[in-house]
Parts: C-alpha cells; sequence; structure tokens
DNA sequence: AACGGCGTCAACCGCAAACAG
DNA sequence: CCTGTTTGCGGTTGACGCCGT
C-alpha cells in the first residue's frame, strides 16, 4: 500500500497532464501505437499496475521491449527507474534509521559520491534515495556550518560528532531493551523496533569497551560499524556473510516515518553539548587535524559559525 | 486567506560502460 | 574490431507540501 503513497500525497496521480499535454488517462487507452507519443512525469497507478503485471508474467529487462510490450508510452529507461525506484517489492520506504544512517556516512567516506555502491550494502534502498538523502539532510547541516559538504571540517564533524551520535542513539535503544539485538527494541515508533523480517539483518552487541553494530543483506554482503569507547573511534569492516531476510515488504520502515533525523533538533544540541562538557578529548579523540596544518576548526570555530 | 520561500523526492537527462550482432 | 543498443550511474530538475509571514 506505501508504494502508492506518493500519489496520494503528491495527488498527481489522476489529474496531471504531462508537459507535452498528455492527458494521465491517455497512457491507459491507447495501446501504444505511436512509439513516439511518450508520456513524461509522475506515473499514474494504471501504468504501475501495466509495469508490475508485466514484469510479474514476463519478468524484467530489455527495457525498451518491455514498455511497449506492456502498451506503456514510457522510455525503457523511465520504466526501469520505476521499477527499480519503486515498484519492485522489496524496495523500502520511510525515513532512515539511525543504522542506516550511520551506514550512509560511512560508506559515503569509502566510496564518496558512489550511490549504487552504497545503496548494495542496504537492501530495500535505492541509490536515488541516498543520494536524495545525502543531497537534502547532509548537505544541509554542512550548509549550516557554512562549509563545504566534501571539506576536511565537515568530514570530521561527521566523524567525531555526528556518527558518535548516532551511534550513541543506537546503543541507547539497544539499552532500553532487554534482548540482545536491536531488533526486538521496544518502543513502536523508534526505527529499531521494526521488526526483524523487514529490517534485515541489524544486530549490535556490547562490551564494555566495544560496540559492534551489524547490518546484513540479500546481495550477500554484510557492513558491520565498531566503535571503541571511551575514545568513540569508529571502524567499518565490510565482508560477505550472511542474509539480508529481503521480503522487504512496503511496510517496512513504516514503522519509522516519524523523522529521526539524525540532526534534526539536534545539531545545535549536540554541539552544545560537545562544548559543555569540554568534550574536545572525548569527542573529538582523534580529530586529525595535525597533519593538514589546519587548526582552524576548533568546537568553538563550529560553534560560531553555527550559531551565526 | 494569500503569498512566498524552502525542503523533499520522484523523475528526467546526459554520459559512459557493457553487451550483442 | 566496429557499430548499434541496452543498462547503469550520478547530476539535475520540477512539482508538491509545509511553514512562516
Amino acid at each position: 500500500m506505501d508504494h502508492f503513497d506518493s500519489f496520494g500525497s503528491t495527488g498527481m496521480d489522476a489529474v496531471w497532464t504531462g508537459p507535452c499535454g498528455w492527458p494521465a488517462a491517455a497512457a491507459t487507452t491507447g495501446g501504444g501505437q505511436e512509439a513516439t507519443d511518450l508520456r513524461r512525469g509522475p506515473w499514474t497507478m494504471e501504468e504501475d499496475a501495466l509495469l508490475a503485471g508485466h514484469i510479474a508474467k514476463h519478468g524484467e529487462g530489455r527495457w525498451n521491449e518491455l514498455a511497449s510490450a506492456a502498451g506503456l508510452r514510457r522510455t525503457g529507461k523511465s520504466c526501469r527507474l520505476r521499477w527499480l525506484n519503486y515498484l519492485r517489492p522489496d524496495v523500502r520506504r520511510g525515513d532512515f534509521t539511525p543504522q542506516e544512517q550511520l551506514l550512509i556516512l560511512e560508506l559515503h567516506f569509502r566510496w564518496g559520491k558512489r550511490w549504487s555502491r552504497i545503496a548494495r550494502e542496504m537492501p530495500g534502498r535505492t541509490d536515488n534515495e541516498i543520494k536524495n538523502y545525502w543531497r537534502t539532510r547532509v548537505q544541509k547541516h554542512a550548509k549550516q556550518l557554512k562549509c563545504d559538504v566534501d571539506s576536511r571540517q565537515f568530514r570530521d564533524v561527521m566523524r567525531h560528532l555526528w556518527m558518535p551520535r548516532l551511534l550513541e542513539r543506537i546503543q541507547a535503544a539497544a539499552a532500553a531493551t532487554p534482548a540482545p539485538s536491536l531488533e526486538h527494541a521496544a518502543s513502536p515508533v523508534h526505527p529499531l523496533s521494526v521488526a526483524p523480517a523487514c529490517r534485515g539483518g541489524i544486530g549490535m552487541c556490547h562490551s564494555p569497551e566495544t560496540t559492534t553494530v551489524t547490518t546484513s543483506s540479500t546481495a550477500g554482503s554484510s557492513v558491520s560499524l565498531e566503535v571503541h569507547f571511551p575514545s568513540n573511534q569508529l571502524v567499518l569492516t565490510a565482508g560477505s556473510t550472511t542474509n539480508w531476510s529481503g521480503s522487504g515488504s512496503d511496510q517496512c520502515g513504516s514503522a519509522s516515518a516519524r523523522s529521526d533525523d539524525m540532526l534534526d533538533g539536534s545539531w545545535s544540541e549536540l554541539l552544545a553539548r560537545a562544548c559543555d562538557d569540554g568534550a574536545d578529548s572525548v569527542v573529538f579523540p582523534h580529530f586529525e587535524l595535525g597533519g593538514s596544518g589546519d587548526d582552524k576548526w576548533s568546537l568553538e570555530d563550529i560553534w560560531s559559525q553555527h550559531h551565526y
């Protein structure tokens, strides 16, 4: 059901007319005798049904052929995109969980803007979704700090403030439940509370000095994040291990649908806390500024920049 | 209530790699 | 090897909803 949420929310399904003046209804009538009359813009439920039905019968691939065979006045490219980003049964929707946010940050450290590569480690998430997340959320915070999202400074902030903060959240959630695994966390609104079947494997184990968060994927790969306390040092390892349950289903993530933006409402709080705690030794254990000689990026700088 | 600015996200575009003939 | 087609990717755009004025 969530698969069609966007239609409801955008309200464009029934009445939309494309840039070329195509009424949405036209897509459902023709049978596509004129391949040049291609539709663009938002997909209608009818088109979705056609595409999904055709793929269910004949499988995916050969998108151009598929588009015409399914009676869709769309380019193969458009069909492929729609399927991969929206209609695929295992696609997850809803906000990113703290684990996912952490993964995105860490994987971005490793691979940069290789969104599809990152998406491979996050089953059910699409590159488009991750890219949008990065642009709308992460870049927003870089902008708030008046630094470039790719700058060393911002990367340091992410690594030494943001990511530990996310881990704190993950830990707090884990601590709030008696179960050893995050998959059974308690609160119905908390992202971690989503049923295991659709969360994929996200596990966590504690020792006094180390916490490991592991996610596993259908692709057979897994990524684990390990944080060492009290230094808050973060280590990520990727390997090839277990399975993600993969069925995903549309409700996945919907339980986490409340905004849990990693820093929304907590960004300033986080910075403030870092200052209040006299935290530079705690929050910035290895700030790695020495090598570059860039000593301009102190907490005070962050704070003053953030505070206009 | 009307308006404008902003954030979000689905969809498109252009390019390049991979593949098939 | 060459050429045309398909697929995959990252960047960008545009429509919509929300919120503040």
